[in-house]
DNA sequence: ACTTAGCACTTGGGCATGTTGAGTGCTAAA
DNA sequence: TTTAGCACTCAACATGCCCAAGTGCTAAGT
């Protein structure tokens, strides 16, 4: 395994059966790829790369076509990851930079990846966990009705209504607001819990029970941002790629819109050296996606929340992994912005 | 056209073609179907029904299968709506109920509406401007910095964060907000532009400049309520009907993330005597769908979102369209509520 | 010890041909 | 107006054939 022609054809073939579709074959390889040898002694290096599950022969008489095995090499030991051309790094930015909304940045975000990539792009929503809180503002709509709402550092808001068990007034509320702001804010959501609790019990007597309330309001708030949902685009990648999904798409879709397989998919990934993950066919436990592939990497402040692609086991995964990564970078230094 | 008994193979011929994807020839309709006559006086009505483009032979020695104007026929002129199960109408009970959230009550919807018919399923988030203003609030984040927070009848909070070009004070905003506050509270969304106008010209002067631009910003809050934006769900039941969308279902992917054509789509639909708009194939004027029927209604207080379903125009039209308006009409009963 | 040329062998895909069965249209009789 | 009967058409399937691509192996060459 330690001959480096024997990686430079699982190289070449890795790389041409990607751009072609076909099982490459040894005579094609020669050709196509000057390596300084012939025919023959590259069908010995290719019986030798079969005997290892590198690669494997549809049938008798056909070429070879990279094994998950094969692949996994070649993305961990062969491949160099290609960088993305100009207009591409511009493109990012031009497309980016015009989102004003939380919502609308994960948005372009991944139409971007996923026209950047021509393949599914996903992305989860930032956890929340470690932002901070900016700002806390209580709302009576009427007597026994209050708005909460939360700003967090992201930019994005929380809000929910809360109904009292009894009525109310501006004033006591505005002292429970007072109290809150006072010991939360600015501080880590994951230290919320604390932080409230305190700001109750230093609460004015008579407010105290509002205030209870209103914190319990709080904490949820904090946990139930959306962190557990994601935005995909280009589910029409896919339908391109007809004949990379043998019996056809079907489960792959259905396994994107179970997003809590894929949120459970995107979480378990552990990033490699160069900070990306990849997830090779069967690697991918889920059943509808042992024909397809996962790169993606994390973002954001502590990089918690990802962003990645789908694809057929057969894509193009130096070109893949530079586009994840660049759009990932991008998307982290705007959130911090 | 008026020959009942033509009408009548025709319903047989739309009702065998939609469950055995197979063009039906006269033999078979006889010995399914028990028409009182033989298969060849079902010969001569199907040549009649051709005659009128009802429907069409793919090859010489096929059966006939229906063509888009025959569904059509069968939609407006034959078909009885079949009524849902009391199962069915329990799980739409169930699962609805449980929802919060707005987004989450959309969400479910869909996913329900995508199961019940084995298709796609769409629905726009409602139209906020028949929308009436519950209540607004702004909060000073910093010297320039405002919140602005409108909550509508709906149960929807927008908000937006207003950069102002000199500093303000809490006290500013105070008389801003109650200048709001009396002039549009309870006003529908769509009076708001000029109520506001009131109301920014009735604040005192040194605070008729914040009161502008603040107004300004709830009025763009008023229209960028997520209106233009759709839930989506059921996508994997496009790869199950393979075979019905001809060349792959790439384009209709294409289309359906496309939201501006699936808006326009279905903002264009017209709804029928019985509250319900089909389009059939080639109705649909864009590319990607012309194999593609939508059966759509509003919902909500003045029915103007709407909510639909996209399947193969060989679709089950009668449990369809009895699915949208039952799912449609709960919808509109959570979101009154 | 590698590499290479040559050769026998396997096999899926393409093509031409034959066969079958479902389905039609038409005509003539009821 | 309906029906039976019949000749005709044509997609789908099956069969047989050949070809090209590709392999593995062996023996010779470096």
């Amino acid at each position: 395994m330690s001959e480096p022609r024997q990686l430079e054809v699982l190289r070449a073939i890795v790389e041409d059966y990607v751009h072609s579709r076909e099982p490459v074959g040894s005579k094609a390889l020669v050709d196509r790829h000057h390596l300084g040898v012939s025919s023959a002694t590259i069908r010995n290096d290719m019986a030798a790369l079969e005997e290892e599950g590198l690669i494997a022969a549809p049938h008798t008489s056909a070429g070879r076509i990279p094994t998950d095995k094969g692949y996994r090499m070649f993305v961990d030991r062969i491949s160099a990851v290609k960088p993305l051309s100009a207009a591409e790094r511009r493109a990012i930015h031009t497309f980016l930079d015009q989102a004003d909304d939380l919502d609308d940045v994960l948005d372009r975000t991944v139409r971007l990846l996923s026209q950047l990539t021509n393949q599914v792009a996903v992305v989860q929503y930032p956890q929340l966990t470690s932002a901070a809180v900016r700002h806390i503002e209580l709302v009576l709509l009427a007597p026994r009705q209050v708005l909460v709402v939360m700003i967090v550092t992201t930019g994005k808001v929380e809000q929910r209504m809360v109904t009292l068990p009894e009525e109310t007034t501006e004033d006591a509320l505005q002292h429970v607001r007072a109290a809150f702001l006072a010991s939360t804010s600015g501080a880590l959501l994951s230290r919320l819990p604390e932080l409230l609790t305190t700001a109750v019990t230093s609460a004015p007597p008579q407010d105290r029970a509002v205030a209870a309330i209103l914190g319990n309001a709080l904490e949820q708030l904090a946990g139930i941002g959306r962190e557990d949902r994601m935005v995909l685009a280009g589910t029409a990648n896919l339908a391109r790629s007809t004949g990379d999904f043998p019996l056809s798409i079907g489960p792959v879709l259905e396994a994107l819109e179970e997003q809590v397989v894929m949120m459970r998919l995107l979480t378990e990934m552990e990033q490699d050296a160069r900070g990306v993950s990849v997830r090779i066919g069967h690697e991918n436990r889920y059943g509808g996606l042992t024909e397809a592939s996962v790169v993606a990497t994390g973002y954001g402040p502590d990089e918690l929340a990802k962003i990645g692609v789908l694809g057929p086991t057969r894509m193009d995964y130096p070109t893949t992994i530079a586009a994840v990564r660049a759009v990932a970078r991008y998307l982290s230094r705007i959130l911090a912005g």
